[in-house]
DNA sequence: CGAGTTTTTGAAGGACATCAACGTCTGTGG
DNA sequence: CCACAGACGTTGATGTCCTTCAAAAACTCG
């Protein structure tokens, strides 16, 4: 909706190293790229929009999905840093990115996968390994959506924030309800009722508005994740 | 189940071409395979399996999926004549894959992405391509199976089966009701009783034992699909 | 503190699942 | 060619998990 208040992008001064066959290159894994910043409930790029640039996450949390005209939403993913999304075959965007919280990502400008490639194998390489992750994550996704229970999503979605997002077993939600009902293809008052459930039964506490939640009981959890 | 009545691969002798230079090489897009014949039902690799090859589908109808201990089963993705399915980035196969009538692929050798695009540039663009497309639609699916309805749901099925596998409005389908209904993330039963709703609200036609459906209203199924 | 937003909790309803039985198709052998 | 068995598909009756509708509670931020 507002891609308005999007920080100018400022470049990056390319690190330049000289070989010793006189050519200049850019160090392994890494290309040139334009560090952006978005704040939260940003539009990073929307359905339907000409693609220019795919991005990288440095810091904050972004939510891909879609929306359905009468309003309903999906969220197909949440990108941490370090993931990679928006990358297109054809030139349109096929999904909507919007910043969660505060966001910061490196955005890289649209080119042939061949000339990524020709110029930077080993980023090609890295992008490639991206896109089979988040194809791997979709698989999960939808054993998740298509064949799950309410609390086996919740469970599976708690244990897998944590293993990407934390390393100890508290979680910070950097997303609010909407979000996660919207992710796991329920309504927030489920979403709602599951945690305090969960709760209820010890597997985790919740704290502060419930934006931090500790997963008390991992093992446990581990059982409902199906 | 049963890898066992795949009939042993035969190998393609690799077209080779003699370029102006004096280097041979292969045309591009293409890159030498292996075909493979597997015969309805049979098991292309499971998950868990040491990755080995990636295919593409020659003729057929391919089915990946998962599968949940208790026997719940979730279908990602039919893949046809053309798609490209079982790249992955760790070195075990992350979901199962099964013939879903007879099929005939090309089998690729695993190799690291940076191997092939060195080879054949154009071969890894294509492959690059398929990754996206794959993930395209998993993103759909996704929407379909969060948050569309049963009607909703199968509407959207036969239109995307019908655009992806037919040139008219007669769609054959190659695959029986419990892989429609895992793949929609409903019960046979369900699956069934839309084919004949639909049947009695004259947007298809049903043939010969359900295998047959002929979109007489599509675009009443279109306005289904949302 | 107070207005708006987000989250929680409760009561009632509905869409799809489950359980059960019947119908239909396919292929095999008499 | 027909009979039969087994697999696959359809139809019906009932149940349940999650949604929907409604309102209160808690939190955020000026």
């Amino acid at each position: 909706m507002q891609i308005l208040n999007a920080v100018r992008g400022s470049r990056i001064p390319p690190v330049v190293a000289l070989h010793a066959n006189g050519l200049t290159t850019r160090p392994a894994n890494e290309m040139q790229g334009t560090r952006r910043f978005f704040q939260q409930g940003d539009e990073i790029f929307a359905e339907g929009e000409p693609y220019t640039a795919f991005y990288k996450v440095v810091s904050g949390t972004v939510r891909v999905g879609k929306l359905l005209i009468d309003g309903r939403r999906q969220i197909d993913a949440f990108h941490f840093p370090g993931d990679v999304f928006g990358l297109e075959s054809s030139d349109r965007h096929r999904f909507t990115s919007e910043a969660v919280d505060d966001v910061e990502v490196i955005a890289y400008r649209r080119s042939t996968f061949a000339t990524i490639v020709r110029e930077n194998p080993a980023f090609g390489e890295q992008l490639m390994s991206s896109m089979v992750t988040n194809l791997d994550r979709a698989h999960d996704h939808m054993v998740l959506l298509g064949r799950k229970t309410a609390v086996e999503r919740m469970a599976s979605f708690l244990l897998d924030l944590a293993r990407r997002t934390s390393r100890s077993d508290r979680v910070e939600l950097s997303m609010q309800r909407t979000d996660i009902a919207d992710y796991l293809g329920l309504t927030i008052e489920t979403v709602s009722r599951l945690l305090t459930q969960l709760a209820r039964d010890g597997l985790i506490r919740l704290t502060k508005a419930g934006r931090t939640i500790v997963l008390a009981d991992k093992a446990g959890l581990q059982t409902l994740r199906s």
